[in-house]
DNA sequence: GTGAAAGCGCTAACAT
DNA sequence: ATGTTAGCGCTTTCAC
């Protein structure tokens, strides 16, 4: 493996001169210049970027913490897609992306900040935590910079990309509103996530502003994903004959209760209205189709990166973006007036 | 950010002692262990990754060349599925994961070697990338260690785990000749991918042993996606009505290829019956569901990653791992004999 | 059992 | 415009 200094001894200059040409000083001259970078080329060499981390005290890598790449999770194609922003945004920056493993029994090992001390990351992207994992404080008191999804904490050197949830569930329920329901359920996501919190509040605002009271009964809690939607919608169709529609916290989750309905003699649209929310790929291949409350995840990842790079660069203007969300039309949702 | 040094001074003893005392090595006298043990927790230490890994000449990383990792290519899980495979192998080894950034014009800038070798990643896993793709050989011919899905090659530091691709095609074609189709079409994906021309000689292989004569009018190429299968299938289907059935490379292709067929009138499977290939989610998800070859892609990844240990570690027994697939029947196929 | 010293490959004062 | 020197934080001979 070639080093500067091996370029220094072939072209006959001292290694800072290599490393000033080779990062393009303008204080070289143009012929040692050439000379340098000639000889670097024939002696094929490759700079080593962890001896200029350790001298420069920057990695150029930021870390992804995002949990739920996991076997089960593959369904709900969130996390790539935000990878995928996020990718898109740094492939145009000199970062590079280090995925650290959150899943498994590891995580009670090192926690987070452990994990990004040791790489010594610039920064750090987090994804999918829930509010009450241990370890999220963690890392937001450290000083890493440091950006979070769908988490509303910001301080010197933590922003946060969200998307609006109170208005999207407002958008949702209204929508069933317009549409002559009045007897709408909800089911929620878990506790432990705060789009949880915001879409319920957003649930009350449209139900409140429509002046229908809204009953305990009916709001039941998922955990986001298709099982527990199924296992929800049961129990609230159940309990809840005179229950027209349902507006749920996750796609995954309308799924199931879709399926859920289904099987209980419901006709979707017919007898059921459900809304959904995220607009995941599936949403536009079940039948009937999903109507659903649209976030942008692509943006929300490239967002996120872009807030950290701003974090990095010391050009935090701002430490919060909200996104807007957009009703999705489609058959899971019928006008009941007639 | 505190250091041996640090802690040696702070402990009194020397910074060799310190590192051999929080590197586990026998021969450090039990007290000034738990002395060193616990200035290091006093003063928050961290080991610094990037400083032990310049010494020692490892870094402990694997790099991730994944192409598609794209707004686009989010309908495939493949990647998503792929990843998480190697992500549950990786996060039991002392090793973290490096995206790098091959889309985009980035790509003309910076060879994957050069990325490689300026990371300098331990090890390297590539996925997705075209055979024509120039700097493939570069990789292989480099000396880092590299495993390569789908990808038939090896060599001393390279390896590769794909599935059984002429046996995956056959057993699709195969099927279609057992429920009595005679006239099969195939969409099959570019030339570009070692698993097209596979899946090419597997169809052949089965109409062969079947005795039944292949026309090259029935053979057509898509490109992987959606929209170049329905593409495909409309030509197919226009210029050969006689056909009952068509195989394709993958599900997405056999996803376009359903639409077109309705587009068409032919009704699925009733008057065409499509196998896909790969099994992806959405595969289950459209009406008919679709009959398609099963690929493990989690395993995939997982032993993608296994056999880059096993590279890393120099315990390569082997450089091959070839997986099995499945007949998954469901909707899309139909017997016709009457 | 512990320490002194060298060095991994690079950058950055500070001369000259 | 170029070289000398020090040092980033760590591991590892080699002495003692």
């Amino acid at each position: 493996m070639t080093t500067i200094k091996d370029i220094a001894r072939v072209a006959g200059v001292s290694v800072t001169t290599v490393s000033r040409a080779l990062n393009g000083y303008s204080d070289v001259n143009e012929d040692t210049r050439k000379k340098i970078a000639q000889v670097a080329k024939e002696l094929n060499y490759s700079p080593n970027s962890i001896a200029r981390s350790l001298v420069m005290k920057k990695s150029k890598t930021i870390g992804l913490l995002v949990s739920g790449f996991t076997k089960e999770s593959v369904k709900d194609n969130f996390i790539v897609e935000v990878l995928a922003g996020i990718n898109d945004f740094v492939s145009g920056s000199d970062y590079d992306l280090v995925l650290f493993n959150t899943n498994s029994s590891k995580q009670r090992e090192k926690t987070y900040t452990q994990l990004c001390k040791e790489r010594r990351v610039d920064g750090v992207i987090i994804q999918g935590i829930r509010t009450d994992d241990p370890y999220l404080h963690e890392v937001v008191e450290s000083d890493i910079p440091c950006v979070l999804i769908d988490i509303p904490l910001e301080s010197t050197n933590v922003s946060h990309v969200t998307t609006d949830n109170v208005l999207g569930a407002e958008k949702a329920v209204r929508h069933l509103i317009d549409q002559g329901h009045r007897n709408i359920g909800m089911i929620n996501g878990h506790e432990f996530a705060f789009v949880s919190q915001q879409r319920l509040e957003g649930y009350h605002a449209a139900l409140h502003q429509a002046q229908i009271e809204s009953k305990p009964a009916y709001i039941v809690n998922g955990a986001f994903t298709e099982e527990s939607g199924r296992a929800a919608a049961h129990g609230l169709l159940s309990s809840n004959p005179e229950i027209t529609a349902i507006f749920c916290s996750s796609d995954l989750m309308a799924i199931g209760a879709m399926s859920a309905a289904k099987e209980l003699g419901f006709r979707i649209p017919e007898d059921l209205s459900i809304v959904g929310y995220d607009d995941i790929l599936l949403a536009s291949y079940v039948s009937p189709k999903l109507t659903t409350i649209q976030q942008n995840k692509f943006q929300l990842g490239y967002e996120a990166a872009k807030l950290l790079w701003d974090l990095l660069t010391n050009q935090s203007e701002t430490h919060r973006m909200v996104l807007e969300t957009k009703l999705i039309e489609r058959g899971s949702t019928i006008c009941i007036t007639e």
